[in-house]
DNA sequence: AATTTCGCCAACCGCAGAATT
DNA sequence: TAATTCTGCGGTTGGCGAAAT
């Protein structure tokens, strides 16, 4: 005798989630705690497999997450990370507060392996690239650099290949590229001390906003922000993962409602509204909130 | 202005191990 | 102990927006 099936089959929405969606999710999950997947999509009245909702709050309506581009000390942590542990992604976002696997393995997809290349360096051994391969590398940047430009001559081939051989760098001076190399021209240069709580509300001017978002993400980053008096109180704790500094917010079994607000056009409202809400929801020293984070206001 | 190409990322898929009955 | 489901994980892909043509 086994368990019951996880969910119907049948039925069963795919593909991008609503702002309606997420707030179904967010609000039963926010009153009911995060437990059986299986049973959520049933009484939070969506439909969409357990697993589907899993993996939304994960990756997504979590309020610990950190949105935004990784910084660069954040970049350096993964690059590091991968060294040691390879691609078991949830293990390196686990030394990361507020980031998902999945965003971290699409940031390694999409930029890290890019830059470790064209520095020469291998991205699956961290080492440097043979001689073979960085001619191979060499070559991928010039045809592409010629496709840009239909009217490359010569020496501005040769000079494209002098250019990308000044960014091979000695295996010795590799650490050193490797902080002063990464996302500096792609990610606010903020320190965790500068981001922690901002107090002014929010107006929906994210310049690092860059990525492409569904109708129901781009209201998450327009969310306000924690008042500029909210403490976290020290002994709110609720860290489970002892390998981590993983929020366990849903461990809070007492939580009031909480409403995304929908306004007339079923477009969500920039608040995330809570009532009755126990006081300290998260307590996380390295825990920031930037622009692109989710943020609250106390009703 | 219209079309094509590229880059990014949210979400899906399938597998493996843990948990449950 | 076996059968079955649940959960977590890593790989992959489809769709969207931006950039290039």
């Amino acid at each position: 005798m086994g368990r019951q099936p996880c969910c119907e089959k049948v039925g069963l929405k795919k593909g991008p989630w609503t702002a309606e969606e997420d707030k179904k999710l967010v609000s039963f999950i926010l009153t009911n705690g995060q437990c059986c997947w299986r049973a959520v999509p049933k009484l939070a009245g969506l439909l969409r497999c357990g697993k589907s909702c899993r993996l939304r709050w994960t990756n997504y309506l979590r309020p610990d997450l950190k949105r935004g581009l990784l910084s660069p000390h954040e970049e350096q942590m993964v690059i590091d990370l991968h060294a040691q542990l390879g691609n078991r992604w949830s293990k390196i976002a686990s030394h990361l507060p507020g980031r998902t696997d999945n965003e971290i393995k699409n940031h390694w997809n999409t930029h890290i392996k890019k830059k470790l290349r064209k520095m020469g360096i291998d991205p699956l051994t961290h080492k440097p690239l043979s001689t073979a391969q960085v001619q191979q590398e060499q070559k991928k940047q010039v045809s592409k650099a010629g496709a840009k430009s239909q009217q490359v001559d010569n020496s501005t081939v040769t000079e494209a290949k002098e250019e990308e051989k000044s960014t091979l760098l000695d295996p010795m001076e590799m650490e050193d590229a490797n902080i002063d190399g990464f996302c500096v021209d792609e990610v606010p240069l903020i320190e965790p001390h500068e981001i922690l709580v901002p107090a002014a509300p929010s107006t929906s001017s994210s310049s690092s906003s860059s990525s492409s978002c569904t109708n129901s993400s781009k209201f998450l980053e327009d969310l306000h922000y924690f008042p500029a008096d909210f403490e976290w109180p020290s002994d709110y704790t609720t860290t489970t993962d002892t390998d981590s500094n993983n929020l366990s917010l849903w461990d809070i079994d007492d939580f009031g409602s909480w409403d995304l607000l929908i306004n007339n056009d079923g477009q969500c409202d920039r608040r995330l509204a809570f009532d009755s809400l126990p006081s300290p929801l998260i307590q996380c020293p390295t825990m920031g909130f930037d622009q692109n984070s989710w943020t609250y206001e106390l009703l």
